[in-house]
RNA sequence: CGGAGAGUGGCGCAGUCGGCUAGCGCGCACGGUUUGGGACCGUGAGGUCGCCGGUUCGAAUCCGGCCUCUCCGACCA
Protein backbone atom coordinates (compact mmCIF):
# COMPACT_ATOMS: atom_id res chain seq x y z
CA UNK A 1 0.00 0.00 0.00
CA UNK A 2 1.03 3.58 -0.94
CA UNK A 3 2.39 5.45 2.25
CA UNK A 4 0.16 7.81 3.80
CA UNK A 5 -0.14 11.43 3.80
CA UNK A 6 1.09 13.10 6.42
CA UNK A 7 -2.23 14.03 8.61
CA UNK A 8 -2.74 18.08 8.70
CA UNK A 9 -2.95 18.31 12.46
CA UNK A 10 0.14 16.62 13.24
CA UNK A 11 2.37 18.62 10.85
CA UNK A 12 0.70 20.81 8.27
CA UNK A 13 3.53 21.45 6.49
CA UNK A 14 4.55 18.44 5.50
CA UNK A 15 0.90 17.07 4.74
CA UNK A 16 1.16 20.22 2.27
CA UNK A 17 4.26 18.76 0.37
CA UNK A 18 3.19 15.65 0.81
CA UNK A 19 -0.06 16.04 -1.19
CA UNK A 20 1.58 18.49 -3.89
CA UNK A 21 3.32 15.64 -5.26
CA UNK A 22 1.13 12.78 -4.41
CA UNK A 23 -1.84 14.78 -5.94
CA UNK A 24 0.98 15.20 -9.23
CA UNK A 25 0.74 18.66 -9.12
CA UNK A 26 4.18 19.30 -9.36
CA UNK A 27 7.72 17.84 -8.48
CA UNK A 28 11.23 19.00 -7.45
CA UNK A 29 13.43 20.01 -10.63
CA UNK A 30 17.15 19.47 -10.13
CA UNK A 31 17.34 22.99 -9.39
CA UNK A 32 17.36 24.52 -5.86
CA UNK A 33 13.82 25.70 -5.42
CA UNK A 34 12.55 25.79 -9.07
CA UNK A 35 9.62 23.39 -9.91
CA UNK A 36 8.39 21.49 -12.24
CA UNK A 37 4.47 21.83 -12.92
CA UNK A 38 3.13 18.56 -14.15
CA UNK A 39 0.58 17.69 -16.31
CA UNK A 40 -2.28 18.13 -13.82
CA UNK A 41 -0.73 20.86 -11.38
CA UNK A 42 -0.53 22.74 -15.26
CA UNK A 43 -4.00 22.02 -16.34
CA UNK A 44 -5.52 23.23 -12.93
CA UNK A 45 -3.02 26.44 -13.46
CA UNK A 46 -4.43 27.08 -17.18
CA UNK A 47 -8.09 26.68 -15.53
CA UNK A 48 -7.11 29.78 -13.42
CA UNK A 49 -5.19 31.45 -16.24
CA UNK A 50 -8.75 31.18 -18.34
CA UNK A 51 -10.97 32.61 -15.49
CA UNK A 52 -8.40 35.86 -14.93
CA UNK A 53 -7.69 35.92 -18.62
CA UNK A 54 -11.66 36.76 -19.26
CA UNK A 55 -11.80 39.00 -16.67
CA UNK A 56 -9.26 41.09 -18.02
CA UNK A 57 -10.38 41.25 -21.30
CA UNK A 58 -13.67 42.05 -20.06
CA UNK A 59 -12.08 45.36 -18.36
CA UNK A 60 -10.59 46.24 -21.54
CA UNK A 61 -7.09 44.52 -21.26
CA UNK A 62 -4.78 42.90 -23.99
CA UNK A 63 -2.27 40.15 -23.64
CA UNK A 64 1.24 41.29 -25.31
CA UNK A 65 4.79 39.40 -24.45
CA UNK A 66 7.34 42.00 -22.90
CA UNK A 67 11.65 39.93 -22.98
CA UNK A 68 13.25 37.51 -20.03
CA UNK A 69 16.23 39.74 -20.25
CA UNK A 70 16.54 43.11 -18.75
CA UNK A 71 19.65 45.59 -18.99
CA UNK A 72 21.17 45.99 -15.45
CA UNK A 73 21.30 49.31 -15.44
CA UNK A 74 16.80 49.43 -16.26
CA UNK A 75 16.85 47.98 -12.66
CA UNK A 76 18.97 50.84 -11.31
CA UNK A 77 16.71 53.51 -12.55
CA UNK A 78 13.96 53.61 -9.91
CA UNK A 79 15.79 54.20 -6.33
CA UNK A 80 13.38 51.48 -4.10
CA UNK A 81 12.88 49.44 -6.74
CA UNK A 82 16.58 48.53 -6.38
CA UNK A 83 16.71 48.24 -3.22
CA UNK A 84 13.67 46.29 -3.24
CA UNK A 85 14.77 43.83 -5.76
CA UNK A 86 18.40 43.85 -5.80
CA UNK A 87 19.08 40.62 -3.25
CA UNK A 88 16.62 38.46 -5.43
CA UNK A 89 18.24 39.28 -8.61
CA UNK A 90 19.84 36.50 -11.12
CA UNK A 91 21.90 38.07 -13.48
CA UNK A 92 23.42 36.84 -16.70
CA UNK A 93 27.12 38.35 -16.91
CA UNK A 94 28.02 35.99 -20.06
CA UNK A 95 26.36 35.05 -23.37
CA UNK A 96 28.06 33.34 -26.19
CA UNK A 97 31.46 32.36 -24.27
CA UNK A 98 32.19 36.44 -23.81
CA UNK A 99 31.72 38.46 -20.89
CA UNK A 100 28.65 40.63 -21.62
CA UNK A 101 29.28 44.26 -21.58
CA UNK A 102 26.60 44.94 -19.58
CA UNK A 103 24.98 42.07 -16.99
CA UNK A 104 21.41 41.15 -18.15
CA UNK A 105 18.91 41.08 -15.39
CA UNK A 106 16.70 37.74 -15.27
CA UNK A 107 12.98 39.85 -15.06
CA UNK A 108 11.97 39.42 -11.51
CA UNK A 109 8.77 41.49 -12.45
CA UNK A 110 8.92 43.75 -15.86
CA UNK A 111 8.11 47.45 -14.82
CA UNK A 112 11.77 48.34 -16.34
CA UNK A 113 11.31 46.79 -19.29
CA UNK A 114 7.82 47.40 -19.99
CA UNK A 115 8.39 51.06 -19.10
CA UNK A 116 10.93 51.81 -21.54
CA UNK A 117 8.91 50.53 -24.19
CA UNK A 118 5.62 52.63 -22.87
CA UNK A 119 7.84 55.66 -23.05
CA UNK A 120 8.43 54.99 -26.55
CA UNK A 121 4.76 54.18 -27.49
CA UNK A 122 3.39 56.87 -25.47
CA UNK A 123 3.44 60.36 -26.99
CA UNK A 124 0.05 61.91 -26.81
CA UNK A 125 -3.03 61.76 -24.36
CA UNK A 126 -4.67 59.80 -27.63
CA UNK A 127 -2.67 57.22 -26.73
CA UNK A 128 -3.97 56.94 -23.51
CA UNK A 129 -4.60 54.35 -21.38
CA UNK A 130 -2.38 51.82 -22.23
CA UNK A 131 -3.79 48.42 -21.34
CA UNK A 132 -1.80 45.42 -21.42
CA UNK A 133 -1.25 42.17 -19.37
CA UNK A 134 1.44 39.71 -19.91
CA UNK A 135 1.62 35.94 -18.95
CA UNK A 136 4.70 35.19 -17.97
CA UNK A 137 7.89 33.20 -15.64
CA UNK A 138 9.87 36.04 -13.40
CA UNK A 139 12.99 34.37 -11.53
CA UNK A 140 13.80 36.03 -7.85
CA UNK A 141 16.60 34.50 -6.40
CA UNK A 142 14.43 33.49 -2.85
CA UNK A 143 16.52 32.39 0.21
CA UNK A 144 13.54 29.67 1.38
CA UNK A 145 11.47 28.02 -1.13
CA UNK A 146 8.28 25.61 -1.40
CA UNK A 147 6.34 24.21 -3.97
CA UNK A 148 4.24 26.91 -5.79
CA UNK A 149 4.13 29.27 -2.46
CA UNK A 150 7.47 30.32 -3.00
CA UNK A 151 9.85 29.14 -5.97
CA UNK A 152 12.99 30.61 -7.54
CA UNK A 153 11.18 30.65 -10.80
CA UNK A 154 7.33 30.85 -11.31
CA UNK A 155 4.38 31.88 -13.76
CA UNK A 156 2.42 34.56 -13.19
CA UNK A 157 0.57 36.76 -14.87
CA UNK A 158 1.74 40.83 -14.47
CA UNK A 159 -0.65 43.56 -15.81
CA UNK A 160 1.35 47.03 -16.84
CA UNK A 161 -1.72 50.19 -17.45
CA UNK A 162 -0.40 53.55 -18.08
CA UNK A 163 -3.12 56.62 -17.77
CA UNK A 164 -2.98 60.37 -17.70
CA UNK A 165 -4.08 60.91 -14.02
CA UNK A 166 -3.95 59.58 -10.94
CA UNK A 167 -7.43 59.44 -11.00
CA UNK A 168 -7.39 56.82 -13.71
CA UNK A 169 -4.28 55.28 -12.04
CA UNK A 170 -6.33 54.38 -8.71
CA UNK A 171 -9.46 53.69 -10.12
CA UNK A 172 -7.36 51.13 -11.91
CA UNK A 173 -5.10 49.50 -9.22
CA UNK A 174 -8.80 49.45 -7.35
CA UNK A 175 -10.82 47.72 -10.21
CA UNK A 176 -8.59 45.00 -10.56
CA UNK A 177 -8.21 44.19 -6.66
CA UNK A 178 -11.88 43.67 -7.20
CA UNK A 179 -11.34 41.38 -9.92
CA UNK A 180 -8.55 39.44 -8.19
CA UNK A 181 -10.81 38.93 -4.97
CA UNK A 182 -13.85 37.87 -7.38
CA UNK A 183 -11.55 35.40 -8.80
CA UNK A 184 -10.56 34.55 -5.74
CA UNK A 185 -13.88 34.04 -3.91
CA UNK A 186 -16.04 33.11 -7.20
CA UNK A 187 -13.70 30.21 -8.85
CA UNK A 188 -11.28 30.04 -6.02
CA UNK A 189 -13.63 29.49 -3.33
CA UNK A 190 -11.39 31.24 -1.74
CA UNK A 191 -12.73 34.33 1.22
CA UNK A 192 -10.15 36.76 0.50
CA UNK A 193 -9.95 40.03 2.97
CA UNK A 194 -9.07 43.71 0.78
CA UNK A 195 -6.65 46.04 2.05
CA UNK A 196 -3.73 48.51 1.69
CA UNK A 197 -0.24 47.60 2.44
CA UNK A 198 1.60 49.73 4.91
CA UNK A 199 4.85 51.61 3.62
CA UNK A 200 6.87 49.11 5.15
CA UNK A 201 4.90 46.13 3.38
CA UNK A 202 4.26 47.67 -0.17
CA UNK A 203 5.53 47.25 -3.49
CA UNK A 204 9.37 48.38 -3.89
CA UNK A 205 8.34 51.59 -6.17
CA UNK A 206 4.71 51.45 -5.36
CA UNK A 207 2.53 54.62 -4.15
CA UNK A 208 0.07 52.36 -2.97
CA UNK A 209 0.35 48.39 -2.67
CA UNK A 210 -3.60 46.63 -2.60
CA UNK A 211 -3.64 42.80 -1.66
CA UNK A 212 -6.07 40.25 -0.86
CA UNK A 213 -5.24 38.43 1.72
CA UNK A 214 -6.44 34.77 2.66
CA UNK A 215 -6.13 32.60 5.58
CA UNK A 216 -4.87 29.20 4.88
CA UNK A 217 -5.91 25.56 6.80
CA UNK A 218 -3.21 26.21 9.34
CA UNK A 219 -4.61 29.87 10.28
CA UNK A 220 -1.49 31.80 8.41
CA UNK A 221 -2.29 34.87 5.86
CA UNK A 222 -1.03 34.55 2.33
CA UNK A 223 -0.88 37.00 -0.02
CA UNK A 224 -3.35 35.80 -2.77
CA UNK A 225 -2.70 38.72 -5.78
CA UNK A 226 -1.74 41.97 -5.60
CA UNK A 227 -2.44 45.79 -7.25
CA UNK A 228 -0.33 48.25 -6.89
CA UNK A 229 -1.10 52.03 -7.86
CA UNK A 230 2.68 53.32 -9.36
CA UNK A 231 2.02 56.71 -9.32
CA UNK A 232 4.37 58.81 -11.49
CA UNK A 233 7.58 57.11 -9.92
CA UNK A 234 8.16 54.60 -12.88
CA UNK A 235 6.73 57.25 -15.38
CA UNK A 236 9.52 59.76 -14.21
CA UNK A 237 12.19 56.78 -14.09
CA UNK A 238 11.70 55.98 -17.59
CA UNK A 239 10.28 59.35 -18.87
CA UNK A 240 7.01 57.69 -20.22
CA UNK A 241 5.62 61.40 -20.97
CA UNK A 242 2.28 62.07 -22.95
CA UNK A 243 0.79 65.99 -24.04
CA UNK A 244 -2.18 66.77 -23.02
CA UNK A 245 -4.87 68.76 -24.73
CA UNK A 246 -3.13 72.06 -23.80
CA UNK A 247 0.39 70.39 -25.42
CA UNK A 248 1.49 70.39 -21.89
CA UNK A 249 3.89 67.56 -21.48
CA UNK A 250 3.26 65.73 -18.54
CA UNK A 251 3.95 62.90 -16.72
CA UNK A 252 1.70 59.36 -16.93
CA UNK A 253 0.46 57.81 -14.12
CA UNK A 254 1.18 53.93 -13.88
CA UNK A 255 0.10 50.81 -12.14
CA UNK A 256 0.91 46.85 -12.20
CA UNK A 257 -0.82 43.86 -10.42
CA UNK A 258 -0.08 40.52 -10.63
CA UNK A 259 -1.14 36.91 -9.59
CA UNK A 260 0.81 33.81 -9.54
CA UNK A 261 1.15 30.06 -9.43
CA UNK A 262 1.51 30.92 -5.57
CA UNK A 263 -2.74 30.99 -5.68
CA UNK A 264 -2.34 26.85 -6.38
CA UNK A 265 -0.79 26.65 -2.83
CA UNK A 266 -3.79 28.59 -1.56
CA UNK A 267 -6.14 26.71 -3.00
CA UNK A 268 -4.35 23.42 -1.67
CA UNK A 269 -4.03 25.16 1.49
CA UNK A 270 -7.47 26.14 1.96
CA UNK A 271 -9.26 23.24 0.84
CA UNK A 272 -7.87 20.19 1.48
CA UNK A 273 -8.00 18.12 4.37
CA UNK A 274 -6.44 15.21 5.41
CA UNK A 275 -7.34 12.48 2.31
CA UNK A 276 -5.72 14.98 0.05
CA UNK A 277 -6.51 17.41 -2.47
CA UNK A 278 -10.18 19.21 -2.98
CA UNK A 279 -10.43 21.20 -6.01
CA UNK A 280 -12.93 23.78 -6.65
CA UNK A 281 -15.22 22.57 -9.30
CA UNK A 282 -14.99 25.67 -11.45
CA UNK A 283 -11.24 25.13 -11.40
CA UNK A 284 -10.70 21.66 -11.41
CA UNK A 285 -9.08 19.71 -14.56
CA UNK A 286 -11.52 16.98 -13.57
CA UNK A 287 -14.50 17.91 -11.80
CA UNK A 288 -16.32 14.25 -12.81
CA UNK A 289 -14.29 11.01 -12.58
CA UNK A 290 -16.19 7.96 -13.49
CA UNK A 291 -15.28 4.72 -12.09
CA UNK A 292 -16.69 1.35 -13.38
CA UNK A 293 -16.87 -1.76 -11.61
CA UNK A 294 -16.70 -5.03 -12.89
CA UNK A 295 -15.82 -8.31 -11.91
CA UNK A 296 -15.27 -10.46 -15.79
CA UNK A 297 -15.50 -9.51 -19.46
CA UNK A 298 -19.44 -9.88 -19.48
CA UNK A 299 -19.96 -7.00 -16.35
CA UNK A 300 -17.52 -5.32 -18.26
CA UNK A 301 -19.31 -4.80 -21.07
CA UNK A 302 -22.57 -4.24 -19.63
CA UNK A 303 -21.20 -1.56 -17.25
CA UNK A 304 -19.30 0.05 -20.57
CA UNK A 305 -22.66 0.29 -22.36
CA UNK A 306 -23.88 2.32 -19.41
CA UNK A 307 -20.89 4.06 -19.15
CA UNK A 308 -20.86 5.17 -23.05
CA UNK A 309 -24.71 6.40 -22.50
CA UNK A 310 -24.12 8.13 -19.34
CA UNK A 311 -20.96 10.06 -21.15
CA UNK A 312 -23.66 11.16 -23.85
CA UNK A 313 -26.59 12.46 -21.09
CA UNK A 314 -23.22 14.47 -19.36
CA UNK A 315 -23.23 16.57 -22.31
CA UNK A 316 -20.27 18.48 -22.80
CA UNK A 317 -19.70 21.78 -20.85
CA UNK A 318 -18.75 19.06 -17.68
CA UNK A 319 -15.17 18.01 -17.34
CA UNK A 320 -15.50 14.07 -16.63
CA UNK A 321 -13.04 10.85 -17.47
CA UNK A 322 -13.65 7.30 -17.30
CA UNK A 323 -11.61 5.68 -15.38
CA UNK A 324 -11.57 2.26 -16.79
CA UNK A 325 -7.64 1.22 -16.37
CA UNK A 326 -8.27 -2.46 -15.43
CA UNK A 327 -5.08 -2.46 -13.37
CA UNK A 328 -6.44 -1.29 -10.76
CA UNK A 329 -9.40 -1.99 -8.25
CA UNK A 330 -12.38 0.46 -8.08
CA UNK A 331 -11.13 1.02 -4.72
CA UNK A 332 -7.67 1.71 -5.67
CA UNK A 333 -9.48 4.49 -7.84
CA UNK A 334 -11.67 5.91 -5.25
CA UNK A 335 -8.26 6.99 -3.25
CA UNK A 336 -6.25 7.90 -6.15
CA UNK A 337 -9.46 10.49 -7.01
CA UNK A 338 -9.85 11.47 -3.74
CA UNK A 339 -6.63 12.39 -3.03
CA UNK A 340 -6.11 14.60 -6.08
CA UNK A 341 -8.73 16.72 -5.39
CA UNK A 342 -11.68 15.43 -7.88
CA UNK A 343 -15.18 17.26 -6.60
CA UNK A 344 -17.72 14.62 -7.68
CA UNK A 345 -17.46 10.68 -8.25
CA UNK A 346 -19.38 8.50 -10.29
CA UNK A 347 -19.99 4.67 -9.44
CA UNK A 348 -21.51 2.45 -12.23
CA UNK A 349 -21.25 -1.37 -11.11
CA UNK A 350 -23.16 -4.77 -12.21
CA UNK A 351 -25.88 -3.58 -9.26
CA UNK A 352 -26.59 -0.14 -10.74
CA UNK A 353 -26.79 -1.34 -14.08
CA UNK A 354 -29.88 -3.47 -12.79
CA UNK A 355 -31.06 -0.64 -10.73
CA UNK A 356 -30.91 1.91 -13.44
CA UNK A 357 -28.89 3.99 -11.45
CA UNK A 358 -25.65 5.55 -10.92
CA UNK A 359 -23.74 6.27 -7.42
CA UNK A 360 -22.51 9.59 -6.90
CA UNK A 361 -20.28 10.44 -4.51
CA UNK A 362 -19.11 14.58 -3.26
CA UNK A 363 -15.69 14.63 -2.21
CA UNK A 364 -16.25 17.86 0.18
CA UNK A 365 -18.46 15.29 2.55
CA UNK A 366 -17.13 12.00 3.83
CA UNK A 367 -18.77 8.94 4.30
CA UNK A 368 -22.26 8.14 3.68
CA UNK A 369 -23.72 11.90 3.65
CA UNK A 370 -21.88 12.66 0.21
CA UNK A 371 -23.05 9.53 -1.62
CA UNK A 372 -26.42 8.83 -3.07
CA UNK A 373 -28.20 7.19 -6.26
CA UNK A 374 -29.52 8.89 -9.00
CA UNK A 375 -31.03 8.21 -12.17
CA UNK A 376 -29.06 8.54 -15.42
CA UNK A 377 -31.87 10.50 -16.98
CA UNK A 378 -31.29 12.69 -14.49
CA UNK A 379 -27.76 12.95 -14.52
CA UNK A 380 -26.66 16.10 -16.13
CA UNK A 381 -28.94 18.25 -13.92
CA UNK A 382 -28.25 16.64 -10.33
CA UNK A 383 -24.22 16.99 -11.51
CA UNK A 384 -24.48 20.60 -12.53
CA UNK A 385 -26.27 21.47 -9.68
CA UNK A 386 -23.71 19.25 -7.41
CA UNK A 387 -20.86 20.97 -8.52
CA UNK A 388 -22.58 24.90 -8.08
CA UNK A 389 -23.34 23.51 -4.17
CA UNK A 390 -19.36 21.93 -3.62
CA UNK A 391 -18.14 25.22 -4.82
CA UNK A 392 -20.66 27.09 -2.47
CA UNK A 393 -19.48 24.85 0.24
CA UNK A 394 -16.26 25.18 -0.16
CA UNK A 395 -16.20 28.78 -0.01
CA UNK A 396 -18.68 28.51 2.81
CA UNK A 397 -16.48 26.54 4.92
CA UNK A 398 -13.57 28.78 4.25
CA UNK A 399 -15.43 31.67 4.89
CA UNK A 400 -17.03 30.02 8.41
CA UNK A 401 -13.16 28.76 9.10
CA UNK A 402 -11.56 32.43 8.90
CA UNK A 403 -14.37 33.71 10.69
CA UNK A 404 -13.28 31.69 13.32
CA UNK A 405 -10.09 32.51 13.95
CA UNK A 406 -10.33 36.45 13.45
CA UNK A 407 -10.49 38.53 16.41
CA UNK A 408 -10.59 41.62 17.92
CA UNK A 409 -8.52 41.34 20.77
CA UNK A 410 -8.92 44.81 22.73
CA UNK A 411 -5.48 45.00 24.40
CA UNK A 412 -1.79 43.91 23.77
CA UNK A 413 -2.14 40.35 25.81
CA UNK A 414 -5.10 39.52 23.95
CA UNK A 415 -3.68 40.31 21.11
CA UNK A 416 -0.93 37.59 21.52
CA UNK A 417 -3.13 35.29 21.77
CA UNK A 418 -5.16 35.92 18.66
CA UNK A 419 -2.11 36.06 16.15
CA UNK A 420 -1.46 32.46 17.80
CA UNK A 421 -4.78 31.54 17.06
CA UNK A 422 -5.41 33.62 13.18
CA UNK A 423 -6.26 36.42 11.86
CA UNK A 424 -6.04 39.72 14.56
CA UNK A 425 -7.65 43.44 13.77
CA UNK A 426 -6.50 45.75 15.83
CA UNK A 427 -5.49 49.62 15.75
CA UNK A 428 -2.36 50.46 14.86
CA UNK A 429 -0.63 54.05 15.63
CA UNK A 430 0.87 53.97 11.91
CA UNK A 431 4.43 54.04 13.06
CA UNK A 432 7.10 51.63 11.31
CA UNK A 433 8.98 51.22 14.82
CA UNK A 434 5.73 49.84 16.13
CA UNK A 435 4.99 47.51 13.15
CA UNK A 436 8.59 45.84 13.49
CA UNK A 437 8.11 45.56 17.03
CA UNK A 438 5.00 43.66 16.96
CA UNK A 439 6.29 41.29 14.27
CA UNK A 440 9.23 40.32 16.52
CA UNK A 441 7.45 40.45 19.72
CA UNK A 442 4.51 38.58 18.41
CA UNK A 443 5.88 37.07 14.76
CA UNK A 444 2.84 38.57 12.89
CA UNK A 445 3.05 41.09 10.34
CA UNK A 446 0.59 43.83 9.42
CA UNK A 447 -0.95 41.92 6.26
CA UNK A 448 -3.02 44.92 5.18
CA UNK A 449 -5.35 48.03 6.17
CA UNK A 450 -8.83 46.54 5.01
CA UNK A 451 -10.45 48.87 2.70
CA UNK A 452 -13.24 48.57 4.80
CA UNK A 453 -13.11 49.60 8.26
CA UNK A 454 -16.18 48.44 9.73
CA UNK A 455 -16.41 49.85 13.42
CA UNK A 456 -15.04 52.80 13.37
CA UNK A 457 -14.28 54.82 16.53
CA UNK A 458 -12.99 58.36 17.03
CA UNK A 459 -10.66 57.63 20.37
CA UNK A 460 -9.45 54.42 18.94
CA UNK A 461 -5.18 53.65 20.49
CA UNK A 462 -2.53 51.35 19.06
CA UNK A 463 -3.08 48.18 20.16
CA UNK A 464 0.35 48.11 21.57
CA UNK A 465 1.73 51.70 22.06
CA UNK A 466 -2.01 53.08 23.31
CA UNK A 467 -0.94 56.49 21.39
CA UNK A 468 -4.13 57.65 19.23
CA UNK A 469 -4.78 55.40 16.18
CA UNK A 470 -7.02 55.61 12.92
CA UNK A 471 -6.71 52.62 11.11
CA UNK A 472 -7.70 49.24 11.78
CA UNK A 473 -4.99 46.61 10.78
CA UNK A 474 -5.34 42.81 9.60
CA UNK A 475 -2.26 41.27 11.77
CA UNK A 476 -1.09 37.75 10.99
CA UNK A 477 1.30 34.95 10.68
CA UNK A 478 1.91 34.93 6.88
CA UNK A 479 3.75 32.56 4.22
C1' C B 1 23.73 33.04 6.05
C1' G B 2 22.42 30.58 11.04
C1' G B 3 20.14 25.87 13.11
C1' A B 4 18.44 20.62 12.14
C1' G B 5 18.15 16.31 9.06
C1' A B 6 19.21 13.42 4.75
C1' G B 7 22.00 11.51 0.26
C1' U B 8 22.05 3.24 -0.85
C1' G B 9 17.70 0.10 -7.79
C1' G B 10 12.10 4.57 -10.05
C1' C B 11 10.03 5.87 -4.77
C1' G B 12 10.31 5.02 0.69
C1' C B 13 13.88 2.94 3.77
C1' A B 14 17.29 -0.91 6.50
C1' G B 15 22.37 -2.09 6.65
C1' U B 16 27.07 2.14 8.92
C1' C B 17 31.48 -0.39 16.09
C1' G B 18 35.25 -2.57 8.38
C1' G B 19 34.35 -9.05 6.31
C1' C B 20 30.35 -13.74 2.44
C1' U B 21 27.06 -12.53 -3.88
C1' A B 22 24.24 -5.08 -0.68
C1' G B 23 18.86 -6.26 1.51
C1' C B 24 13.41 -5.05 2.53
C1' G B 25 8.58 -2.70 1.21
C1' C B 26 6.21 -0.25 -2.75
C1' G B 27 6.49 0.41 -7.91
C1' C B 28 7.90 -1.91 -12.76
C1' A B 29 7.78 -6.55 -16.49
C1' C B 30 5.61 -11.47 -17.46
C1' G B 31 1.96 -15.52 -16.11
C1' G B 32 -2.29 -16.77 -13.31
C1' U B 33 -6.25 -15.92 -9.78
C1' U B 34 -8.91 -11.28 -8.49
C1' U B 35 -12.05 -6.47 -8.92
C1' G B 36 -18.50 -2.31 -4.84
C1' G B 37 -12.91 1.42 -0.41
C1' G B 38 -5.64 1.29 -1.90
C1' A B 39 -6.27 -7.57 -3.92
C1' C B 40 -3.05 -12.01 -4.03
C1' C B 41 0.45 -15.92 -5.65
C1' G B 42 4.63 -17.13 -8.64
C1' U B 43 8.73 -15.67 -11.78
C1' G B 44 11.90 -11.71 -13.21
C1' A B 45 14.43 -7.00 -14.58
C1' G B 46 16.72 -3.13 -12.18
C1' G B 47 22.32 -0.66 -7.82
C1' U B 48 29.34 3.52 -10.17
C1' C B 49 25.91 2.85 -2.01
C1' G B 50 26.18 11.81 -3.72
C1' C B 51 31.48 13.22 -5.48
C1' C B 52 36.96 13.35 -4.71
C1' G B 53 40.93 11.66 -1.95
C1' G B 54 43.09 8.80 2.19
C1' U B 55 43.67 4.41 5.71
C1' U B 56 43.38 -1.07 4.94
C1' C B 57 44.52 -7.62 2.59
C1' G B 58 39.45 -5.77 2.26
C1' A B 59 35.31 0.44 2.65
C1' A B 60 28.14 1.70 1.74
C1' U B 61 30.59 1.16 6.67
C1' C B 62 36.61 4.47 9.30
C1' C B 63 39.22 9.53 8.28
C1' G B 64 39.60 14.32 5.44
C1' G B 65 37.53 17.55 1.89
C1' C B 66 33.62 18.96 -1.33
C1' C B 67 28.61 18.97 -3.52
C1' U B 68 23.39 18.60 -3.31
C1' C B 69 18.51 18.35 -1.35
C1' U B 70 14.65 18.85 2.47
C1' C B 71 12.86 21.11 7.01
C1' C B 72 13.05 25.42 10.80
C1' G B 73 14.50 31.24 11.09
C1' A B 74 16.05 36.16 8.42
C1' C B 75 14.40 38.09 2.44
C1' C B 76 9.72 37.62 -0.33
C1' A B 77 4.20 36.90 -5.12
Amino acid sequence: MAKAITPRSQDFSQWYTDVVQRAQLADYSPVRGCMVIMPYGYALWENIQQALDRRFKETGHENAYFPLFIPHSFIEREAEHVEGFAPQLAVVTHGGGEKLEEPLVVRPTSEAIIGHMYAKWIKSYRDLPVLINQWCNVIRWELRTRLFLRTTEFLWQEGHTAHATYEEAEEEARRMLEVYADFAEKEAAIPVLKGRKSESEKFPGALTSYTIEAMMGDRRALQSGTSHNLGQNFAKAFNIQYLDKNNQLQYCWTTSWGMSTRIVGAIIMVHGDDQGLILPPRLAPIQVIIVPIYKDDEERSQVMEAVARLKALLGDSIRFKVDDRQEYTAGWKFNEWELRGVPLRIEIGPQDVEKEQVVLVRRDIPGKEGKRAVKPSKIRREVETLLQEVQRNLFQRALEFRNAHTHEPQNYEQFKEAVEDGFAMAYWCGEATCEKAIQEETKATNRCIPLEQSHKSSGAKCIRCGRPASERVLFARAY
